[in-house]
DNA sequence: GGATGTTGATTGACCAGTCAAATAAAAACC
DNA sequence: GGTTTTTATTTGACTGGTCAATCAACATCC
C-alpha cells in the first residue's frame, strides 16, 4: 500500500538493516535481498533508492560514523580543560551503541573494506583525522607538540585494539574496563613528563 | 607433464598463493579460480588437494599462525630475564614478514572470518591464549598476578591496534616505532609499581 | 493523469564443486 | 631391455546455484 513520503523512511530502514544484517553476518559479503527482507522491502526497492549495492554500504558507514561524530561532539561539547575533553572523547569511543558487536563488526568490516574502496578509504580517513586532531589538540595544551603527537598515536592505537578485541574476542575488557585502560595509559604518559622534569 | 612427489608443493604453493591473494583482494571473498592461477595450477586441483575453498583458507591461516609461533620461540629462546622475554615477544610480533600489509590484511580477515567459523575460531583461540600466557608468565616474575594480567590486556589490545593501523592506515607507525611505542607502554606500567610502593 | 512508490519476473554473469578422461612417471612383469 | 599395468597428477567441461541489476507493470496519491 503505497504511501507518499516513504523515500526518507525505506533509506533510513534500509541503512538500519544493513549494518545490522553486516554485523550478523560478520562480513560485507551480505546480498542486497537480505538486506531489503530485513527492511521489509522487496530487493528492487532498494536498488530503487541506492542505485547499487556498494552505494546502500557506504550510506551504513557513512551512518556509523556520523553517529561517532555526533557522539563525540555531544559529551566533549561541555568540557573545556583539557583532560575533560579527552576524556570525553574516551566516553564517546565506548558508547554502549559504539559498543555494540554488531557495530564493531560492522565498522571493522567496512575499514578493511576501505583498502578497494576509494569512497570508504576518504570517508574513514576524515573521521580518523578528525578524531586525532581532536585528541593532539587537547593534548597539546598539557604536552609539548611531538609528544602530544605520539600520545595521540598510541591512544588511537589501544582504542582500536580495544574494539577489535571486543567484538571479536571472548574474554575482552568491557566498556568500563576499556575506558579505564586508555585513562590509565594517558595518565601515565601524563604523569611521566612531570617526573622527568 | 605430471610428476611424483607434487603433492607437498602444490599444497605449499597454493597456501602461499591464498595468502597473497587474500591480501591483494583485501578480502577472504576470493574465487579458488584465482588462488589457482596465481598457484599456476588449474582450479580443479585445488579442490583436489584441499576438497574446499574453506579448507584452503584455514591452511592459510595455520600457515600464517604457525610462521608467528616460530618467530616467537626462536626470539624467546635466547631470553631469560622477564623484561628480555617480553622485548623478545614485541620484536617477533613485529617482525618485517608479519608487518608486511598483505599478511596483517589477510590476518585480520581470518580474525574476523572467525566469528562464522568455529574452526578459524579455534585456531585463533589457541595462539591468542599462548601470546597471552607467554606475557603474563614473564610479567608475574615483576609484578603481582592481577596486576600482570591487566598489563598483558593493555599490551596485547596496543600491539592489535598497532596492526590494523599499519595494515589500513597512511601514516601509521613503522615498526621500530610499533615497536618503541609497546615497550615504551610496558616501562610505563612497569615503572609505576615501583613509584607508588 | 502525472508523480511517487513498489514488486515479480527475468537476465547475465560468476562461482564452488564434480567428474570423467588424459598424461606421464613408476612399478611389475616377462 | 622392452612391454604392460598401475598409480599419482592434472585438466577441461559441466552443473547447480546464487546474486546484482534491470524492467515492465501495478498501485496509490494528489
Amino acid at each position: 500500500m503505497p504511501k507518499v513520503g516513504m523515500e526518507p523512511v525505506r533509506r533510513d530502514a534500509l541503512i538500519r538493516a544493513a549494518i545490522v544484517e553486516v554485523g550478523a553476518m560478520g562480513s560485507l559479503d551480505v546480498t542486497v535481498s537480505r538486506i531489503a527482507r530485513r527492511a521489509g522491502v522487496s530487493p528492487a526497492l532498494a536498488h530503487h533508492y541506492f542505485g547499487s549495492k556498494e552505494q546502500i554500504l557506504l550510506a551504513a558507514m557513512r551512518r556509523i560514523l556520523s553517529d561517532f561524530g555526533a557522539s563525540v561532539r555531544a559529551r566533549t561539547r561541555a568540557a573545556t580543560a583539557p583532560r575533560a575533553r579527552l576524556a570525553a572523547i574516551f566516553e564517546a569511543c565506548f558508547t554502549p551503541e559504539q559498543f555494540e558487536p554488531s557495530v564493531i563488526v560492522a565498522w571493522l568490516n567496512f575499514y578493511v573494506h576501505a583498502h578497494r574502496s576509494p569512497d570508504a578509504s576518504r570517508l574513514l580517513a576524515i573521521y580518523a583525522r578528525r578524531l586525532d586532531s581532536n585528541m593532539v589538540h587537547a593534548l597539546r595544551r598539557i604536552v609539548a607538540e611531538d609528544e602530544a603527537r605520539r600520545i595521540a598515536q598510541g591512544l588511537a592505537s589501544m582504542i582500536d585494539g580495544l574494539y577489535i578485541r571486543a567484538a571479536l574476542q571472548d574474554r575482552a575488557p568491557d566498556r568500563a574496563d576499556a575506558i579505564a585502560m586508555v585513562s590509565d595509559y594517558l595518565d601515565l604518559c601524563l604523569n611521566r613528563t612531570n617526573h622527568e622534569r
